[in-house]
DNA sequence: TTGTAGGCGTTATCAG
DNA sequence: CTGATAACGCCTACAA
């Protein structure tokens, strides 16, 4: 492989002068510049970017943590950061937290002593102080789909108390007073968000939260059967059941297919996250989007922005998640 | 952050020294070894992996192209690829090439001007030659799912033909005689051979194989939705449907629920790669199964066994891959 | 506009 | 077993 070094020989030129080029910053006359690239052409020269990052400190990588690489949730996610990073040049780090504490601080620590010129988390177990306090290292530190107060500026968030009230309130608005609610893991943020929002909607139409009618899952698909299972067995009368995300959703369905049930007739269904699948369960899943492909792009265009200087992008740290109606939720009024 | 200058000050030994327990390969005497992680601990020395790599040429880092980052196929395949190549310290650089030839050369190029130590590809539109060409560079490289034959031993490859053989025999011998095929983009290996083994067990069967009951999908559930739509206005009696993959069998499944058919009854269907969301159809889908996580696994055992090696480690080339039944085919003998 | 030279943090080859 | 010291390939003041 080629070294600057042979190309500044046979271009007549010094190092410094290819280096310039190559970094096309400083002004180099268009005489040279021609000598220098003929060179490289001719000598096939990449840059060896391990040595452009230990020389400039700068690695031109961003790490990425997500709970998992599979699920239609993070392939998404992953999906628009990627893309929008890889236009820029800029190539992603991607390691797995498994919504467990230490793997994710592991993760962490592994992307750091990468030397990410930044790192973009979708962590869940690890605590908020732990977070504002990586905040404050070297390594810049990017949210998705969490907010802190504390360092609002780095989150990319959903307003999921927004979306759990506005899933129990479509459901209320068919007339459904009796709606059970399956949540995902509470150490989740989102899940709780979620919950919160459930209730709000249910208080908003005075209709009381029972425990018997709720089940915390595991945001997969057992976590939907087995808490339909736990409804049917506790005997409590419902028509309508809320479920934290889409998965669970499609579990709950398929369980309640087995127990017989006729969809959407004896129970209405509803979901969260809108992921593509969705659109295929039967009876097709009402729920609410979740633009976490949007929220990857601009939790990337964040970094592009406050670490690779791009400027004129504009920032959206809050999304807003909204109602997608299909087949599985019934009017009963 | 401390350097490896300021470990080997504080502990009074030389630079060399410091390096020795930190690869700790060469031997040092205990006391001196423990000289010197007081002095990494005091410090929170942590190396640079930037001056590692650039140093002795090895970045501990593998490069993994895939077609997309959403969809349960490369999840999966993703993370089996990640958990055993993190288990063993190694980190991974992803990126996309989303089965058009220039993005995935110009993602190949990008891994490779990266430094990546091995290249693990599941590319699509590049061709056999080039791949042959790619070998022979300085970068390892890997296919997952693809065959050549010429660099076999750098391939981690599923018998498609056998599956889709298997998909098809289980259909006739379930008594259908008239079955439509939905195939995947026939520039892809994977799509070809499980075509083919599908033309093998009709010819098996004596049974024609007629071009008005095929159709060339694109791999996702549009694809599946547009076969079978397709199919209905060529008006040609079927009984049922083989699709090339799992995505194209659930939008068959809604499309055909959406023309009036109630299914497996007027339709049996069968898929190919049993993706998770494949067990919640309605019906439940019957399929064929595609062991991606562990070819994901194998492939990553493969780079650590010939790039960092790890002796002690058997590899399997071929996978096969198996029926499994459901709900979605039914007999009508 | 171009060249010189020091440095980025390690590893690795020699001696000792 | 330990210590100098030269790479590794490039960037970037500082000079010219």
């Amino acid at each position: 492989m080629a070294t600057i070094y042979e190309v500044s020989k046979l271009a007549g030129v010094s190092l410094a002068t290819v280096s310039r080029v190559i970094n096309n910053n400083s002004r180099v006359s268009d005489k040279t510049r021609q000598k220098v690239t003929d060179a490289m052409a001719e000598l096939d020269y990449r840059p060896n970017s391990i040595a452009q990052s230990l020389a400039s400190n700068r690695t031109n990588s961003v790490g990425i943590l997500v709970s998992e690489l599979h699920g239609p949730f993070f392939g998404q996610m992953m999906a628009g950061i990627e893309s929008e990073l890889r236009l820029a040049g800029k190539h992603v780090i991607i390691t797995t937290g498994h919504s467990e504490e230490d793997k994710e601080t592991e993760g962490i620590e592994f992307l750091i002593s990468r030397n990410c010129d930044a790192i973009i988390l979708h962590v869940e177990a690890v605590s908020d102080d732990y977070l504002i306090e990586l905040c404050k290292g070297n390594t810049p530190v990017y949210l998705m789909s969490r907010y802190i107060k504390e360092i609002k500026e780095n989150c990319i968030s959903l307003d999921n108390e927004l979306g759990g009230y506005l899933a129990t309130k479509s459901i209320i608005t068919q007339g459904h007073s009796s709606v059970a609610y399956i949540a995902g893991p509470q150490f989740k943020s989102d899940a709780k968000c979620r919950l919160a929002g459930h209730k709000k909607a249910l208080a908003e139409y005075k209709i009381p939260f029972h425990d018997t009618l709720y089940f915390e899952g595991d945001f997969s698909e057992t976590g939907g059967s087995e808490g339909l299972e736990y409804f049917i067995k506790n005997k409590r009368h419902f028509t309508a059941l809320v479920c934290a995300n889409d998965e669970m959703a499609s579990g709950a369905i398929t369980y309640a297919r087995e127990q017989g049930f006729s969809l959407p007739q004896d129970l209405s269904i509803i979901g969260f996250d809108n992921i593509i699948f969705s659109q295929h369960t039967y009876p097709k899943l009402t729920t609410i989007d979740n633009p976490v492909n949007l929220m990857g792009h601009m939790a990337a265009k964040l970094v592009l922005k406050n670490i690779y200087q791009q400027s004129d992008i504009e920032i959206t740290h809050f999304f807003e998640p909204t109602l997608i109606v299909r087949d599985s939720v019934i009017s009963i009024l």
